[in-house]
DNA sequence: GCTTGACTCTGACGTTACGTCAGAGTTGAA
DNA sequence: TTCAACTCTGACGTAACGTCAGAGTCAAGC
């Protein structure tokens, strides 16, 4: 005759709470017998049990799934485990972009407290920045992908402000120098700060700069958010004068 | 006269669904403008406050706290960043923790597809294993931790079993000798076994031995799960009896 | 002017794993 | 018998929306 437990005891026990168990039991998980007065009774075997429905909690499967496991003791526990260490890593990824992005913005942001407003803007900043490397990832190869990230490191918060801004005032001088002769001096000038600007992103490697170029063919297909952060390069014209300056900068040597 | 957005429209430049901005508005999150008719009207700003309702978000802020934020602008939200950040720690933790007891499980059972006790075996294991360490730190220095998880790194499963198995073993062989003489040749040798056994865990360091001994001491503090896991080893006489035969091996040396 | 299709509104219920009462019955001891 | 301690069930609350459902709005074409 091993021990039978009233509930608040069967609870301590096991390190759960009494309504855990009414839940657990409402949900069919782990239905203990029952006095005549309705009592639950918990045998010592019930623990393994419970045991296990903890453990699978605590690796992040909902109840009913873990209810199907039992009933259907299949080899199905294999696969779902599998998957959900797919998910945990998945979470797990979120999470560390998280931490960092709090931490970058301490870090930017402790001389001096900074208003709120520049705090938010770098996180988003962050955020964003990691979005956009994950979004982006399907256009280069995976060794591409590799070399991006060597170069990652490189880019200091300043110097990414920096390229940022070099990009939108050689934009802005395109701008003004739609008019010109693209083969002209001038042309020929803004083509090599462009060419100049790309080559700080793909460090001159092949295999980044024909992501790139995939990545900027399938522009229709941007997310909503980049395409609102492209918008004000928007400008098809600039695109076409830098590309024949190009060309005739080829031509001519 | 920037131009105004419908719901839809607002919702694909920001990367939402339209309900959850109908949630944020009813929550007083975000409340735009609207027409004679009770349509939604956003301009262009809302953008930049929806921006940063979904990076505070996506940290795991709740949104009634967010909306804290916006409201008492303070410095409130350096001091929420720092403890957000103490939270996804701890949740990171969490995370690798189930993500190492899969990993383990799989790697365990994966010759030969073992049933699925087997599995949830291992993980409860794995799981319970972390939890006593954790919960075990705060009777150890911090030197001593440092050196625990040296040597836990020399705990493969195996070994792990085995000495479980020994303990086991031991403990019945002393249960046995009871009634003979703390000072015998008998008694001696269960006596070396077990501090054999003791400095498999120790190696022989005075920092964790200390820890260990303030541990034992404190045996009544003990989290009921771990007591439930000790309690074949609760025999008091066999504690007494090994400590006579420590000590009357002292005294004959 | 009317219809039609595309949008929009609000309210209500569903989701997850319980926590928190509330009202009522049970048990064991003084 | 009475009292404290325990147990039962059912109902509502939580977070952040998703998913209808019923109803109103808007612009365009006939």
């Amino acid at each position: 005759m091993t021990k039978l437990y009233h509930v608040q005891e069967f609870s301590k026990l096991a390190g759960v709470t009494v309504r855990a168990l009414h839940h657990y039991d409402r949900l069919g998980l782990l239905k203990p017998n029952r006095t005549e007065a309705g009592y639950r009774l918990y045998h010592l075997r019930d623990l393994e049990r419970l045991e296990q429905i903890v453990a699978l909690k605590f690796l992040g499967i909902p109840l009913k799934q873990i209810r199907r496991m039992f009933q259907r003791d299949s080899s199905e526990m294999s696969d779902s485990l599998q998957m959900q260490r797919r998910v945990l890593e998945e979470k797990r990824r979120l999470l560390d972009c998280a931490i960092r992005a709090i931490e970058e913005a301490e870090k930017a942001t402790a001389p001096g407290n900074r208003p709120d407003s520049a705090i938010l803007k770098k996180i988003i900043e962050v955020i964003e920045m990691q979005d956009n490397m994950d979004w982006s990832k399907k256009y280069y190869s995976e060794e591409a992908q590799a070399k991006i990230e060597e170069r990652k490191k490189l880019w200091s918060p300043e110097n990414q402000e920096r390229w940022s801004k070099e990009w939108s005032d050689l934009f802005r001088d395109v701008e003004a120098a739609l008019g010109e002769d693209p083969a002209g001096a001038k042309a020929q000038a803004l083509a090599a700060r462009w060419k100049k600007l790309v080559e700080g992103f793909t460090g001159g490697d092949p295999e980044i700069t024909a992501g790139l170029r995939k990545m900027h063919q399938d522009r229709p297909n941007w997310p909503a958010s980049m395409q609102q952060r492209m918008q004000p390069f928007s400008n098809k014209k600039v695109w076409e004068f830098i590309q024949k300056a190009f060309a005739a900068g080829k031509a001519t040597n």
